[in-house]
DNA sequence: CGCGGCTTTGATGTTCATCAAGTAAAGTGG
DNA sequence: CCACTTTACTTGATGAACATCAAAGCCGCG
């Protein structure tokens, strides 16, 4: 289950994330979180920690995908948001918490960039322009997730399938022709309703030619009318 | 509208917050805020900013409570939460985006304390430990909002009304008996339902004793039970 | 092969949103 | 201060949306 450091320690000054993340980043400041991280590789399904699991690193997604969740005391999962690539897995309490308060696992093979928390709180300290701009990403990803969990939560049933299917499409894959990286019963999870319902309603799209589907192929036929589900019509 | 700004402008030194928020400020830093903050006083039902201003201060509140919050074309309004004394007014998106992307407006009057955008960002910049205090507290007010947004998304209706009480009990008020300082529609648009649901979970919850209710006026009876139906039994 | 997990559909009853109607409270203008 | 308007609150009735239960087919894995 734990991931698999690479052999070859990849050189941050060719690290394609360099601009993405550390625009204000001093070549020795590159040099102390290139000497301190570590990428771990991951398989599809394999889980990178779980909710209490003490920190370690700050990390984010070079590649592939992954669903960040909580359990209930039931074993119930709900699916806080799905990530890919350039996106954080550590974001919200990495540096006010001291244990996990959700559980990471991989949807698609995935290459996460995981520098040790301490050596990252000492070059934040540091190195203020690079304070800043987490702040700006954290703040980023933390208004995303707020704005999909209200954007969910205002749906009925066929406007939250419609919403996921074409996130999908528009944010993750950038297709309108796609393999669905989760089941039926983890859609349910992310929006808020049951396996059940997320299966008639996507029989139902089928039905009505807005999507086709193949096990876990999915193509969506008519993004317009999607949109217009989404935005509950 | 306008929040009415001090006569006075309030030594930070003696600041009761302080401590709260600023544990890393030299005596400069401190002396810079000061100069650079202002305070206004807002009375209930009145306007701090709209979705869509432009953002001008970092602000936090001193003391009184206010409703975060987001409108649909349908001018239906979603709220985010509701913020108490210590909390941040802007949070999220405050040093990536240029304008607010949720309204805030004032349930019990309250006093601001605004500091203009720009100077923040400077004094962040030069003060590493500062922009770090800020990047923990930020991080734990979105793991709040979102933490709650999940709570209240798995819950059924009474499950919901049960933990919005519980909220105010324990979280914002202290005690047991209180004044709503919400109206039922607002409590339907924090939870997700609708205002006839609210009342009538109220209504039931009243005649099975578990509370007592006069107008705005709510005394909870019985919180065990309340915690029971929160945690869906 | 058999087991368990995922998917699918149907049947059923509960929960919930909507509509309607009425009372109470609060704000507005003469 | 009173008539008027508006907003908040409350209850009931109704139908639609949804969760739950049940059963069966499918697939991968040991």
């Amino acid at each position: 289950m734990k991931g698999h450091p690479m052999d070859s320690i990849c050189d941050c000054n060719q690290c394609e994330l360099r601009n993405v993340f550390f625009e204000s980043f001093s070549d020795e400041d590159l040099g102390d979180i290139c000497r301190n991280k570590t990428e771990f590789t991951y398989l599809s399904g394999e889980t990178v920690f779980r909710e209490g699991d003490l920190i370690r690193y700050f990390s984010y997604l070079k590649s592939g995908l992954v669903k960040l969740f909580k359990s209930d005391q039931a074993g119930k999962d709900q699916i806080i948001t799905i990530a890919g690539p350039y996106d954080f897995v550590s974001l919200l309490g990495v540096f006010s918490d001291t244990r996990h308060s959700y559980s990471v696992s991989v949807l698609e093979d995935a290459v996460l960039c995981c520098i040790d928390i301490e050596s990252m709180k000492e070059i934040a300290l540091r190195n203020p322009g690079f304070s800043m701009s987490l702040m700006e990403r954290m703040g980023a990803a933390s208004t995303r997730i707020i704005h999909e969990g209200l954007e969910i939560r205002k749906r009925n049933t066929h406007g939250k399938v419609a919403y996921i299917l074409l996130k999908f499409c528009n944010e993750i894959y950038g297709e309108c022709i796609f393999d669905l990286p989760v089941s039926r019963r983890e859609i349910a999870e992310n929006i808020g309703t049951t396996t059940e319902n997320v299966i008639r309603t996507l029989s139902e799209f089928r039905k009505e030619k807005l999507i086709r589907i193949n096990g876990k192929e999915i193509e969506v036929l008519n993004p317009a009318a999607l949109e217009r589900i989404s935005n509950y019509g």
